[in-house]
DNA sequence: CAGACATAGTACGACTGTCGTAGTACGTCT
DNA sequence: AGACGTACTACGACAGTCGTACTATGTCTG
């Protein structure tokens, strides 16, 4: 079984998390079982790793949090919601562009 | 302009350098130039990034080194030449199926 | 109604790969 | 003679990931 090394996917986790916070805010839970669900199944980000890098990303301003209830009601646990920033879509579409570049170079060393 | 970042390349630092050991053998100055060539200037690997690769992927058995004069006269300073093993090429293939899975799974992520 | 499982995290230290800086030493070209 | 290209080595800093462990609430099921 093939299995994605994270030293592979290292550079854009933190692109992934912006990808899913361009659709509105979200929380550390919900966003790693979206990660997953997008990438069926094929990758899961560790929570130490998910965590770090809400820390890192806070602190580079490309994300905001805020604590909120989970439902209208007040009902359940508040959580800490993250919210991008201009600053992280800016960061979020300079990845795209260089991914395009990287993807290119990697391939002229993949034996298809 | 945009550049490529050492955190997306890592994973593939040493899948670039058995790509040119595919070839036939080769050194530590030769490869470098190799792969600022083959990735049309878009990538350089550091020097220091490039032998210290060498030395985990000798320890790991996916390469092999060698001292050996420069041209058959035995003319100019001896150079430590590398040559894939089996065990590299295994790695090798590996990584080229792997890429495969992990660019599927970035490119969820990314907007076009 | 007890226990399992899902939710929603935090803390901490280890490890790995990359990188900056610096230095060595020989060869070749001008 | 000096600059530049070749061919490395040494060393320590740093960043991101990961393993392990722990807390605590909510919900479902037998």
């Amino acid at each position: 079984m093939v299995e994605i090394s994270s030293d592979v996917i290292r550079g854009y986790n933190d692109t992934m998390i912006l990808c899913i916070l361009m659709k509105g805010p979200s929380y550390g839970y919900e966003i790693s079982k979206q990660i997953k669900l997008i990438s069926e199944e094929k990758y899961v980000i560790k929570e130490t790793t998910l965590y770090s890098a809400f820390t890192r990303m806070e602190k580079n301003e490309h994300i905001e949090s805020f604590v909120a209830d989970p439902d209208p009601d007040g009902n359940g646990k508040k959580r800490t919601y993250y919210r991008i920033t201009e600053k992280g879509k800016e960061y979020y579409r300079e990845k795209c562009e260089e991914w395009a570049l990287t993807k290119d170079v990697i391939e002229k060393f993949i034996q298809h």
